[in-house]
DNA sequence: CGGTATCCGTTCTGATACTG
DNA sequence: CAGTATCAGAACGGATACCG
């Protein structure tokens, strides 16, 4: 239906002027909640349960061994913050013991590929970011000496 | 100097079959900070001040202007960051009073291309997760007058 | 098994005050 | 102008105990 969405291309550069661009958007409460979902989409343990949950369904108890070093209670609070947005399908099975299966939504699916992207351009630019990383903290080092 | 890490390929999928995936690794301190530079890169301060600093480059107050939301601690601070990592280069001009230019790396550029994606998945998918979220939510409302 | 509820220390942030 | 330093409140995350 009606995409209320204001997607303005994020080409600039065509004018000299200085517009006001969509950017600001991102903060401001008004509107979109592009802030709140990449909050969510960033977040370490969904990463990670996105990660697995691509490639099977799974069992609470599996994720947990799987991601391992997340505590109980942050998957449980991850998982329903996914499901919540639509990312994770939750289904429970009424039996004893209780059997509770974590599925990727197909909208999950395409988040997945998106996140992808950017990993690849963290890990092929590691080395880049370290030696930056190195390279200013001996600046930092040097300018210490001084003072 | 001697870089100590250790690039493992981020290809996957060759066989189908049911390996570790080299997911893990993001959370796993040792060997990628992949982790750690996606916090830094999906920081709500550090892709507006990316965001910004593509189009041009910037003094620290003009800056401060645009996010306006921001405290001057935390531009300092997220500016820094982003310097460190080599996605932002500050220049200072010894003049009086002080003038400081913050602009984009050609690495930072490339980052933004590719935030630029992730927040474009976010923008399409809006609709379709507040809805997830509504229906959720109702669910919970059924749940709790149920108890 | 798959949670929920609670306590509690750490981290993150914003506000404020001061400096070269 | 462009910061630094300090402090207090909020948010985050883990450990523990208990429930259906």
């Amino acid at each position: 239906m009606g995409e209320g969405t204001l997607k303005s291309p994020s080409c600039c550069g065509g004018s000299g002027v200085e517009q006001d661009y969509d950017v600001l958007q991102w903060d401001t409460r008004e509107g979109c909640e592009v802030r709140q979902i990449l909050d969510r989409v960033a977040d370490k343990w969904s990463l990670l349960a996105i990660a697995h949950l691509e490639r099977r369904t799974l069992r609470f108890s599996e994720l947990r061994r799987l991601i391992d070093g997340i505590s109980q209670r942050m998957l449980t609070v991850t998982l329903r913050q996914l499901e919540r947005d639509g990312l994770v399908r939750r289904t429970v099975y009424p039996v004893v013991p209780p059997r509770v299966e974590y599925a990727l939504t197909p909208m999950g699916a395409t988040l997945h590929t998106t996140i992808q992207s950017l990993v690849d351009w963290t890990e092929g630019h590691q080395q880049e970011i370290a030696k930056a990383r190195a390279e200013y903290d001996s600046r930092q080092d040097v300018d210490a000496a001084v003072s």
